[in-house]
RNA sequence: GCCAAGAUGGCGGAGCGGCUACGCAAUCGCCUGCAGAGCGAUUUCAUUCCGGUUCGAAUCCGGAUCUUGGCUCCA
């Protein structure tokens, strides 16, 4: 039984999903107008993370997410970059999914883009004019929230005690009442110039961000979904309207549980450009590698704050590398591992479920990924000392199983090493023939060259072990 | 102003009512031609402050102090 935080009753729930055959999520995903930052992706891993944890727990999973691919800053910076709307977010969802990659975040179902989805949102906008939740103005569509009771419930705010930014939205746009939001906005004549309007029953139009969401949400899973996700800072007000617009048109739930992900500060600082804290994922990744900030993300909980300080990645790159040691060194012995040589280890072997038991629970707890790791380091422990003393080939094999189902939930370990270039194996090869002989500088010298070229070399008993440095 | 979240050892950082976090640092041992790396074990050391609940609290409940975040585009 998995248990969720719902930040619409602000408690932890049961998950039982509406339809037991497949679970529905949908998920905020990227406005692509530059390299998402850490931050963002520390939600992208949120969602991955829960996908997974539900299909180790036997539910097959749809996951929809969309691209925002048309909005205030992806005009605003394909103008200045003198690109077309389109090739310009293009180059970004590329950007975006390149990201995943480094972070071995499953792809979804399907990633559903703004642009290709105006039939829907000029439908819903009609419903909820004809439901007089909405009104045009000036040729945009507005929601109205004062006729929305329901306005609030998610974010727990008072609709009529919102504060009013001092954005320039609230000039720029003629509405009712300040607080109402937009489903379309009339394009302007420069938009126009540049192409980027759709025809709608109010004239030139381009979609609010609000809109699509609810729409695409509703196109890939119907009226009622079980899992919308993204981070708490959109809690209020982009989750808020997707509610009041969907809930407004359909009169149905739209979503039964809300999970969000707490965000990523850096020094205790909330990330931005000006500040000079702003890392972007390659930029981390290169300096500690994709599966090291994954398992960043893994060692705190989702609903906590990350606090990213150079200690604690420093702290998150030891904790991996010794989960992944004793990886390698299983998958290293497994081979030449004996068969009746050594006696099968009672004790571990029957440790091993117990383990599985343990580390089931911690995620069933609300996604407890710092208590998963902490099965899974002890999983790591006990092989580590069992390698000490005994090789079994059956206690090896259980081990390594164990071991790839924990890092498969957790999505660790999953770069496939690169192979060995033969050069290197030659050279290792030389320097076994001359330990043998005892030539000791020239097996060391030997060793040199492995190092120059990027590998190392490990003396073991079941002979030598070669890694990528 | 209105909502939230958090304060743990030399450092970083878990823990969510009783039981080992863990990593770094230190010590010992194992392994080794050497080296590195690895592995195991060990010591010292903490729970912001003041109350309360409890047989028992880092953990639950008040209050204080400090820090951070949201209320406006935002993951």
């Amino acid at each position: 039984m998995l248990e969720v935080y719902n930040t619409l009753s602000r408690k932890k729930e049961i998950f039982i999903p509406q339809d037991p055959a497949q679970v529905s999520i949908y998920a905020c995903g990227p406005t692509v107008y530059n390299l998402p930052h850490i931050g963002n992706y520390r939600t992208f891993f949120m969602t991955d993370l829960l996908v997974r944890t539900l299909e180790y727990l036997g539910y097959e999973v749809k996951l929809v997410m969309n691209i925002t691919d048309i909005d205030d800053k992806t005009i605003r910076d394909s103008g200045k970059a003198e690109m077309t709307l389109k090739t310009f977010t293009e180059k970004y969802t590329e950007e975006f999914f390149k990201g995943l990659d480094l972070l071995n975040i499953k792809r979804a179902s399907e990633y559903p883009k703004a642009t290709e989805n105006l039939a829907g949102m000029i439908k819903l906008s009609q419903k909820l004019i004809e439901k007089g939740l909405a009104y045009e103005k000036e040729g945009s569509v507005y929601f109205k929230i004062s006729s929305f009771p329901n306005y609030g419930k998610l974010s727990k705010l008072d609709s009529k005690k919102i504060k009013i930014g001092a954005s320039v939205d609230v000039d720029e746009y003629a509405k009712d009442n300040p607080r109402d939001f937009a489903l379309l906005k009339a394009s302007s004549p420069k938009e126009i110039m540049r192409g980027i309007y759709y025809e709608s029953p109010w004239g030139k139009v381009r979609p609010g961000w609000h809109t699509e969401c609810s729409v695409m949400a509703m196109e890939a899973f119907g009226p009622t979904l079980d899992i919308h996700t993204g981070g708490v800072d959109l809690i209020f007000p982009h989750h808020e309207n997707e509610i009041a617009q969907a809930e407004g048109a359909t009169g149905k739930p739209f979503v039964r549980y809300w999970i969000h992900g707490e965000h990523l500060i850096v020094n205790g600082e909330k990330m931005s450009k000006s500040k000079g804290n702003f890392f972007t994922l390659p930029e981390i990744v290169e300096e500690y590698g994709g599966e090291v900030v994954r398992f960043m993300f893994l060692s705190v909980h989702y609903r906590k704050k990350l606090d990213y300080t150079k200690a604690f990645a420093e702290n998150a790159k030891n904790n991996y590398s010794r989960l992944r040691e004793t990886f390698e060194k299983l998958e290293f012995l497994l081979p030449s591992a004996n068969l009746s040589h050594y006696p099968a280890d009672r004790k571990t072997l029957e440790s091993l479920p117990l383990f599985e038991a343990e580390f089931k629970t911690a995620l069933e707890a609300d996604l407890d990924t710092p208590k998963a790791l902490k099965v899974f380091r002890k999983l790591s422990r006990s092989a580590n000392t069992y390698l000490e003393k005994g090789k079994n080939r059956e206690v090896l094999e259980k081990l390594l199983i164990q071991y790839k189902s924990f890092a498969a939930v957790l999505g660790l370990f999953e770069k496939k090493d690169k192979k060995i270039p033969i050069e290197v194996l030659k050279l290792v090869e030389k320097r076994e023939t001359a330990r043998e002989n005892k030539q000791w500088e020239k097996a060391d010298s030997l060793r040199a060259k492995v190092k120059e070229l990027g590998y190392s070399v490990q003396d073991t008993k079941a002979g030598p072990q070669i890694k990528k440095i």
